[in-house]
DNA sequence: ATTTAAATCATGTTTCTACATTAAATGTAT
DNA sequence: ATACATTTAATGTAGAAACATGATTTAAAT
C-alpha cells in the first residue's frame, strides 16, 4: 500500500514533508515486526540493541557511555537498560581498573546464545525484505538515507 | 556522516540488516530534530500527529478508532492522547448522534492556531532537508520506502 | 596543594506506553 | 424480544522512557 492510503492523507505540503512522514511510518512498521520477535525472548528493542553493541566488542567490554553513544535511541537510559540485562544474566559489569568512574560491560555466554537463537528469525525478516527490494535498491535506499542526514 | 561511523559498526550481515538499522537511525535522527520544536509548544510528537490528523478532517470530526488507525505509532493510546489535547483546549469531544459508542473528536480554533504557529519552523526543517536531497531524490526515497513495505 | 570543572554512572520522579479489563452501545441470529 | 457476539472507547496497572538531580572520580587551573 502507498503511504497515502495507509494513513489516509491525500495531500502533503511538499516532497519533504511526505518523506518525513513516510520515514517515520516505515521505521515504525519495521519496528513492530521486530518487536514481536523481541517479545518472544523477553527483550525490548532497546535491550536487543545494547546486546548487539556488546557482541560487537565482546572481547574487550564497552563503557556505559560508549553504549549510550552508539545506541539508535539516544535518549535511552543505558544504565537502567544494563540493569535489566544484568538481572537476566545476559551481561555483566566489571569495574574498569584505570578509571574508576567507568564501568565496563561485557556480554555473557548466555547473552551471546540468546542473540544466536534470535538470528534465524531476524534473517527471515531480512529475507522477506529481499522480496520487496533488490539488493541494489536496498543499498540505494541506504545511500539516500545517509545523504539525508547530511543536512544541518 | 555515514552510518558506519555514526554507530561505530563496521560490518553488517547483509544489505537488508544495514538498511533496517539505517532506517531506524535516520527516523530517530529526524524525530529528534522535530521533538525540539514540539517541546517548545508543549506537545509530544504523538500529540502533534493527532492534531495533524484532526486538521485533515476539521469539518467533520474523527472517531477515536479512526485516529488510532491513522496514527504513525499504532500502539499509542488515542483515548489518553485526546485527554491531553482536551486539557489544553486543542481539541474537543462531541458524541456521535448516530452511534453513541463513538466519539467524534474535532480540533479547536486554538488547536488550528497552534498548528499554524508551528508551520514556519517545520517548513524550516523541510527546507534544510532540501539542502541534502533534491526533490527527485526525496520522491525516489519515498517510492523505495513504499516498495519496502510491500513485503510480507 | 586547593579549588574548580568535567566526566561517568546511578537514582528519583514524572510521564508515557503496552496490555488487559471494563462498560456501554450496537449488530445479529433465533 | 432475547441472547450473544462485536464494536467502541475509557480505565487500571505494570513497566519503560524521559528528564533532572546526585554521587563519585578524574582532570585542569591557579
Amino acid at each position: 500500500m502507498s503511504l497515502e492510503t495507509d494513513i489516509k492523507q491525500k495531500k502533503f505540503r511538499n516532497s519533504y514533508q511526505k518523506l518525513s512522514i513516510n520515514l517515520k511510518y516505515t521505521s515504525n512498521w519495521l519496528g513492530y515486526r521486530e518487536m514481536d520477535l523481541f517479545k518472544e525472548h523477553d527483550l525490548t528493542s532497546q535491550q536487543y540493541n545494547v546486546l548487539r553493541i556488546l557482541r560487537g566488542q565482546s572481547c574487550s567490554g564497552v563503557k556505559v557511555s560508549d553504549i549510550a553513544e552508539r545506541m539508535l535511541d539516544k535518549n535511552s537510559n543505558a544504565s537502567r537498560l544494563i540493569d535489566k540485562l544484568l538481572a537476566k544474566n545476559l551481561a555483566k559489569r566489571t569495574s574498569c581498573p584505570n578509571d574508576r568512574r567507568a564501568v565496563d560491560v561485557v556480554i555473557t555466554d548466555e547473552g551471546l546464545a540468546l542473540l544466536e537463537a534470535m538470528e534465524p528469525a531476524l534473517l527471515e525478516i531480512e529475507t522477506s525484505l529481499s522480496e520487496a527490494l533488490t539488493e541494489q535498491e536496498a543499498d540505494q535506499l541506504c545511500t539516500l538515507l545517509d545523504k539525508l542526514r547530511k543536512s544541518e
